[in-house]
DNA sequence: TCTTTATGACTACAATTGTAAACTAAAGAT
DNA sequence: ATCTTTAGTTTACAATTGTAGTCATAAAGA
């Protein structure tokens, strides 16, 4: 599994992308099943989900009897910290802490993510500063 | 300010609302100025955005004189939290914990954000799980 | 071996997005 | 009262995305 972090995955194959990450590996009726009710989707448009993903690079097929077999070319915890870092390169900076909060309140943690989170942040109050400065604006070139 | 949340703005249009908050208000000339070297954009592009961002009602366009001046409709923290919350949503709640901390040790901290994120995670440490289930499959309707 | 069926491949098509050119109308200059 | 400049509007156009129909083919059963 390279990782390969230039590979954009859109909301939709995301779905798909999450039953093969949790499954290591699956057929697309396998996929289908586990959709079908979630996304109300039909099969052909599995199929081109698939299709995609394995175009990109995201997903290798090996034929298995009639079938294909779908495994990830990529790994899950990269990609989703890939995605959250381009989502939050794009915001104020000035505000990503405050967004971060604001999320952390929102999700599900467990007693174990407690504890890495503390870690995290205790090392970052080492050296933090005062303030953050907005990078909205194109620095004046006086 | 409102804040439809429901409102969908592109990476492009991040862009231009991210001039609009930081300024408070803006006519398209000091996007421009704000933008043309980051993005490399030409003066068209910008009045695109605009245009689209007027239509989805993120902004507001009042005519002053010759041009326009631009006012946001929706609110920057709000919008902010918005997306990251549509972002985490679709990823595996299992593994949200582990991302988020990833993330913070990448982002700026300022000492107040730490004293905040120090406050939330000291509050959901109260009642967090031993572990958070894996939601990516399909429940077993047996 | 022939037929049925499951599975993937190809095609489709509208909406959104990134990026910008061309056109038009109004404001300021002469 | 014109002309020029400037700012907004309309049009364009290819790539990506969401969603799915149709076609072809290989495997499995009769």
């Amino acid at each position: 599994m390279t990782t390969k972090q230039s590979i954009e995955i859109s909301d939709a194959e995301w779905e798909v992308m999450r039953v093969i990450w949790t499954l290591g590996q699956s057929t697309s009726n396998e996929i289908f099943e586990n959709l079908k009710e979630k996304m109300k989707w039909q099969m052909p448009t599995i199929k081109t989900l698939l299709g995609r993903l394995v175009k990109k690079g995201a997903l290798s097929a090996d034929k298995e009897g009639r079938a294909f077999i779908y495994k990830p070319l990529i790994e899950e915890q990269s990609t989703m910290d890939h995605v959250s870092q381009l989502l939050f390169d794009h915001m104020c900076q000035m505000k990503i802490g405050s967004t971060i909060a604001d999320l952390l309140d929102e999700v599900a943690l467990s007693q174990s993510d407690i504890v890495r989170l503390r870690n995290v942040i205790d090392q970052k109050a080492k050296n933090a500063p005062e303030k953050v400065e907005c990078n909205c604006l194109a620095k004046k070139t006086v």
